[in-house]
DNA sequence: AGATCAATTCGATGATTGTCGAAACAAGGA
DNA sequence: TCCTTGTTTCGACAATCATCGAATTGATCT
């Protein structure tokens, strides 16, 4: 990961709206919402979600993909991953800490709910 | 950790300098970095240093402490895993993901270089 | 006390960001 | 084709943020 990359990821996440809403679809998995549901769940208009999806969308933490007239909406788990370990890069001086751990998405079945 | 502490951990990370400083003082681990010597390796003047890093400060994310005449900075681990832990909570709808590593600082002789 | 060094605060400026209604766009259904 | 539904783009406004020289504070030594 590179720093301009980081750093869009980042202020991505720093916003009050978008951070309640990256950990709404960590929460989901795999499964994901629909931009309407997310919507009503975070109680904000349409016009300014769409705003802060794009948002998220442009810095690669979630991505998009079109189901019958929804856009479903997924968190990018190896993106924040890497965010991560780019924080954490040569961690306390090469010193082994345990910064590699990972999470990956539960193969839920999709479109269940 | 609440939203309100890690919008202001994320917020303080998500600027150029900001990150690059922070990722100086994650691979200087506990032996932290002079205020002077942060400057002098980021290249900004010191005014601006400063108010970065008050803003990280202010953010929890490092801890000063006076030495002589310098102040010494060090990254806060744990505030770091806990803004982590934060962004995965309830990571996959439960399903066991290992979010829960952490970074701890090798006890490095301090002052030793 | 006076001098010196390290770091922070002040102040003004230019740039970026969040908000949301209205309008436009895309995809199906009748 | 016309209509409906789900989502995005547009536009304008207020608010917040980064920058850096100059002045200030705090600590140490002689």
């Amino acid at each position: 990961m590179q720093a301009t990359a980081a750093i869009e990821a980042l202020s991505a996440l720093a916003q009050e709206h978008r951070l309640a809403l990256f950990r709404l679809l960590v929460q989901a998995g795999e499964r994901g919402m629909a931009a309407g549901a997310i919507a009503d769940a975070l109680g904000i208009p349409n016009s300014s979600l769409s705003f802060h999806l794009a948002h998220l969308n442009r810095a690669g933490l979630v991505r998009q993909e079109r189901q019958h007239r929804s856009l479903i909406y997924r968190a990018d788990f190896p993106a924040m991953n890497g965010l991560v370990a780019y924080l954490m890069e040569n961690c306390c001086a090469g010193a082994g800490c345990g910064t590699d751990a990972g999470c990956e998405p539960a193969e839920i079945e999709r479109n269940s709910a």
